[in-house]
DNA sequence: AGAAGAAATGTCAGCGCTGTCAATCCAGCC
DNA sequence: GGCTGGATTGACAGCGCTGACATTTCTTCT
């Protein structure tokens, strides 16, 4: 008796599995994309043998010859802490579409944006790409995309387009909500800290919160509406302006939980109780969020589920329609506003 | 004057470079992969056709024809806030070698683990994976990439293999000079709270304490060695144990900055004043440690040069030998130690 | 039963590239 | 010049699969 040792057996081939099924490759082929006009028990019989030989087709095969790639590829500027949550969501709305995920870090500011850009394009035949932001907002991107005829779905950009579908959520509304929870325990002088001017976000927020302040009577006082950009680092300065104006505010409405955690460290400097004195809320819950003392009240981000919901719209897609159908589909997520210890009554002698 | 509407304009293909440049596919094919036995003159020429027509090499046919993928798979567990740092870093090096990165979440604890990875990597014929921690503990991992004849590098898992390279830091040195400063400014009642028994981390940084100890020949009070399992929930819970022991440490050393942040507000509700009454040490330098206030003394994490590490291990094994080279290789990147305001001199009357 | 049409399945070329091996070129040497 | 051997280059098949189209096998209806 010989064994023959084979380290790198070759895995089983479409062929394999139509001589042991007894029907044709091309038959096979059809069961492996679902495609229709194969009948049932046939369909049964070349499942089993794939089952039964253990068959993977080969995606380069698969690709080569019906000119797809079975890839998509998620592009991002910076990385943040909700990038990895946000593909993970993405990746496994495409497994269930037998599509896989190419990662793409691309700086917005780089020379070479479009050619590099082109490079990966072209190279791996990509069959859609999600924008994070700010790349959604690129006149190169787009432009780059349109030229290989490569849809994209856009994440919360700036600004919509009629073609290309946008994933978004509706910051505004939950804005609104967020400031309603100050206005209802009795805040009056609210500051206001704005994002990077780059981001949807910063207007929309800004928006949702004029609105209820609007809603409720209440002035909105201009020199305690300053931009912290985002980041704790600016959103700590910004902070202690904003503690320094007189009279103080009661609360701060920070447009994310970076900014919140800064107002937070802020306040602890300047020995304020927090939330007996000062009311803070942030956005985002980020990890930050619960992760001082008091914890933030602020808006969860599904990030998650945005991914998915990018994901599914890429599988969604058909490409025998000649690019989206007008207009581009556009998704909503839903936004929940978490209330947690660092907000309270405003103090009665404000 | 005609204008032909050619909006999926096929890309230039191998043959067509071939034939500008006057040479034969294959020689083409020579320079594109770099092999050697091409004059000079002949390759620029060919060079120079690819640049005009702005050729770019087919993935999925170079695939299939040379029995390769390009690809290289990036598995983890749990999304963290440093996992999309260090992608980003092992993205950059595989593009160096023209190389692309597949992400892919693998829960570690599912049933269908070995399924779900063989499908994975079968299918996409990945010629080397990364496998964050936990997973490069995993025995049905291991077994699985073996089956399939593929490479993996190691970040930090608890036990090196011999046939598997690694890529570390020095936690246990870190840990030791970590524990000095606070040695240094005094405090001998150092309390020291561990991460999750899963990670290699969690030993290191906990022998390197012991080591600093020892060294200055300071008891450990076992009492004040507790596990807080790297979340801030239950670093919370710990550290309201520790700083309800008598005599109150002076110190706490956290083995991560969640926990460390957990000991920061834990300390606040029992409204004790850092540094002045406890100093506090966290490990990794994660968002969260320039979040709160005071700001971590901590370690960085060379997150992306951890990852443009793996990668590099990748590019670099020689896939002609049989395995990795005996021992594989090993590599440690530098840890260093960022003094912040969450330390200082141990109160007198302790 | 037989024709007509629909449904199911098969045949075959070829996607764009690389491996194998054969053909050609050229320098160096007698 | 003619020969030899290494350096270049080319011819061609085929990687594993799917598209287009041909063929066969059912249904259904008269």
């Amino acid at each position: 008796m010989r064994r023959v040792v084979d380290s790198g057996r070759s895995p089983a081939t479409l062929a394999v599995v139509a001589a042991r099924s007894g029907v044709s490759a091309k038959t096979v082929s059809r069961v492996i994309n679902n495609e229709p006009g194969v009948r049932a028990e046939t369909r049964a019989r070349v499942l089993a043998a794939i089952q039964q030989l253990d068959y993977q087709p080969n995606l380069a095969a698969r690709g080569l010859a019906g000119d797809r790639s079975f890839l998509i590829g998620l592009f991002y500027d910076q990385p943040g802490d909700y990038l990895s949550e946000f593909q993970t969501g993405a990746v496994q709305r495409c497994h269930e579409s037998n599509l896989h995920l190419m990662i793409e870090p691309l700086e917005a500011s780089s020379p070479d944006l479009r050619r590099h850009l082109s490079t990966l394009i072209r190279q791996l035949r990509l069959e859609g790409v999600i924008l994070l932001p700010p790349l959604g907002d690129l006149p190169a991107v787009h432009a780059t995309l349109a030229a290989a005829d490569v849809p994209a779905v856009l994440i919360a950009p700036m600004h919509a387009r009629l073609d290309a579908p946008v994933v978004d959520t509706d910051d505004r509304a939950a804005a609104r909500d967020l400031t309603g929870a100050l206005l209802e325990r009795g805040h009056r002088r609210i500051a206001f800290m704005r994002g990077r001017p780059s981001h949807r976000a910063t207007e929309q927020r800004y928006l949702g919160f004029a609105d209820a302040m609007r809603a409720h009577g209440v002035d909105i006082d201009a020199a305690l509406v300053q931009s912290g950009n985002f980041e704790f680092a600016e959103g700590l300065e910004c902070a202690r302006r904003m503690l320094s104006h007189r009279p103080r505010p009661t609360a701060i409405f920070a447009s994310n939980d970076d900014m919140a955690a800064a107002a937070v460290s802020a306040a602890r400097q300047l020995s304020l109780a927090l939330p007996e004195q000062l009311s803070v809320v942030g956005f985002d819950d980020a990890p930050v969020a619960t992760m001082i003392w008091p914890q933030l009240t602020t808006v969860r981000q599904p990030v998650r589920t945005l991914g998915r919901v990018a994901a599914d719209l890429i599988s969604e897609y058909q490409p025998h329609r000649h690019g989206w159908p007008q207009p581009a589909p556009r998704r909503r997520v839903p936004l929940e506003m978490i209330i947690r210890g660092s907000i309270g009554t405003a103090p009665a002698d404000a």
